[in-house]
RNA sequence: GGUGCUAUCGUCUAGUGGCCUAGGACAACGGCCUCUCACGCCGUAAACCCGGGUUCGAUUCCCGGUAGCACUACCA
């Protein structure tokens, strides 16, 4: 096999879509398996929908996320490095004029002047038309018109497209590296425009051959959409006379909607409650804002876990991937020819796994600001054994809050549905009682509170529940968190009585 | 409409003709643990789209149907 350089493509219309990540996962997992290369470039030949702050999105995202760029548009070289660029395709204008030209000159594409309402006003009256064999000669281009008549036009300034010239009724054989051999018949693909004189630049079909040709790339990893043009694809190969050089295809499976069907989209998201794009995302162009994995708490290990999965599988039944796990084991043969559907819920599993591996002292700093915002001070190391204590019941650091709240902030309130099941007739006695003991005990050791009461438990036959929720309700304000000794390990003694008199207080 | 792709529990999937009484994970449900809520552990329920072939034997191979999806732009 050649050498391995593999893209990443995407376009700067807006905030990367997760489905884009895979692809983007895929090429890099693909890549790094067998030393190769990973390029990044910018398709950004549609002027009309460039989205200011897209790109810088896309390279950001792929950096928080591990996905390493070799070749091309990333967050250390914004402009490119590597020596096949420049990597934004708006910037290749002379190049894409060089090979159009030469399909001009070899009869493989010719000018079309009809205009865009033209073509709609003839897709409106006939059904089904499309610009081909059957329906060129009818059109107004280089082929139905003079030699003469087309300069004319040229020197007037006339807005041209440049279509390619498909011959009619011939079976196209696309190898797919997921699929396997996709055939096509040559009629159903229309005379694609190659380059608009309008913007000056050609169309993605053009500039993806050219780009990938001279950019050496081995292997196309791509979504499933592109399925459909990929005969299309080899032709343009073909008739650029590099066949013998190109790469091999492999179309991915799509992403799609977790309930009902179709493509996974940016309102499914909205709809669902759930995040479509790896980072949170201003859209200075619509003042849209999207949310994001990062923002949401997720961690980028957990994201990619998560999205390998969706589409990929090895042989066994394992779950947890590192990224380097995945480098080692990934491979295409083995990516799922059907679509997965987005199962949100598993990805929070994921980074609930995830969030267990990290340190008690990493995931204090990462709470830190939350406590700032509930404006609580606490001793970070405090912090890092209450969220030792509670961190096994969180899919995310934000839901630490409602888990340790209580250690930092004395109960103003009790929860209703505990006091009703937990708060007994004869609490405020038992709790009177236990105050006493407390306030004489010296020892307030998780082991010298437990042999203090205990045994007047027993002695006294209350009875172990009763006495301790109704304890715990005290501390807590419900019925609810870790072992009762720890958070009296942490609250103090001082604070722990003053707990259970303001409870005395308020629940008689 | 046309063309193509796809089809195993609700979801992600394992399975490449007999190891399948179809395995794992998420979600659901139940139990255990226990001072509570969780976690954890154990367990339950849950699938081979339909119809033909091929074969001694099909989830697995072939054909047809059906369904879903994608594409069908001077968007990518």
């Amino acid at each position: 096999m050649k050498q391995v350089r593999v893209r990443f493509a995407p376009s700067p219309t807006g905030a990367l879509h997760i489905g884009g990540v895979r692809t983007a996962l895929y090429n890099y997992l693909f890549a790094r398996q067998h030393g190769g290369t990973m390029l990044l470039r910018i398709e950004d030949t549609d002027s009309t929908r460039f989205v200011e702050g897209a790109e810088e999105y896309i390279t950001e995202a792929l950096a928080w996320l591990g996905i390493e760029i070799d070749e091309g548009i990333c967050m250390d070289a914004p402009n490119g490095k590597g020596d096949h660029g420049p990597y934004r395709q708006s910037e290749r204008r002379e190049i894409y004029h060089q090979y159009v030209q030469q399909l001009l000159d070899s009869g493989h594409a010719y000018i079309a002047f009809d205009t865009p309402e033209e073509l709609e006003a003839k897709r409106n009256s006939v059904a089904n038309f499309q610009y081909d064999a059957r329906t060129r000669g009818e059109m107004i281009n280089s082929l139905t018109l003079s030699k003469e008549e087309v300069e004319q036009r040229l020197a007037n300034g006339d807005k041209y497209v440049v279509r390619f010239l498909v011959q009619p009724n011939e079976d196209i054989h696309v190898q797919d590296l997921i699929r396997g051999e996709v055939v096509i018949n040559s009629n159903i693909i229309d005379d694609k425009v190659l380059y608009k004189s309008a913007d000056d630049l050609p169309t993605y079909h053009m500039a993806n051959i050219v780009d990938d040709h001279l950019m050496e790339i081995s292997h196309v990893i791509r979504g499933e959409e592109w399925l459909p043009s990929a005969p299309l694809h080899v032709l343009l190969y073909r008739a650029l006379g590099w066949e013998d050089t190109m790469p091999q295809f492999a179309h991915l499976p799509l992403l799609l909607k977790p309930d009902g069907n179709g493509k996974l989209s940016k309102r499914d998201g909205d709809r669902l409650g759930f995040p479509v794009f790896p980072l949170e995302f201003h859209n200075k162009k619509d003042g849209s804002v999207s949310s994001g994995y990062r923002e949401s708490g997720y961690y980028p290990e957990a994201v990619i876990n998560f999205l390998a999965l969706l589409g990929w599988h090895a042989t066994g039944d394992q779950e947890m991937y590192t990224m380097q796990e995945l480098i080692e084991q990934f491979s295409l043969e083995r990516v799922s020819k059907s679509g997965a559907k987005f199962d949100y819920e598993k990805g929070k599993w994921f980074n609930h796994q995830y969030l267990q591996l990290k340190s008690n002292d990493e995931l204090a700093e990462q709470f830190m600001p939350y406590l700032e915002a509930k404006g609580v001070s606490a001793d970070t190391t405090v912090v890092a054994k209450v969220i030792g204590l509670t961190k096994d019941r969180v899919n995310f650091v934000s839901e630490l809050w409602e888990q340790v709240n209580f250690f930092f902030v004395a109960p103003t309130e009790y929860d209703e549905k505990s006091l009703k099941k937990r708060w007994k007739e004869d609490s405020p006695k038992h709790m009177t009682e236990m105050l006493a003991l407390l306030e004489a005990q010296e020892d307030w050791s998780a082991e010298g509170l437990d042999n203090l009461i205990m045994p007047w438990i027993a002695e006294k036959e209350y009875g172990v529940g009763v006495v301790m929720n109704a304890f715990r309700i005290c501390l807590v304000g419900a019925a609810r968190g870790p072992h009762i000794w720890n958070i009296t390990d942490v609250l103090g003694k001082e604070e722990t009585l003053a707990r259970v008199r303001t409870a005395l207080e308020k629940l008689g």
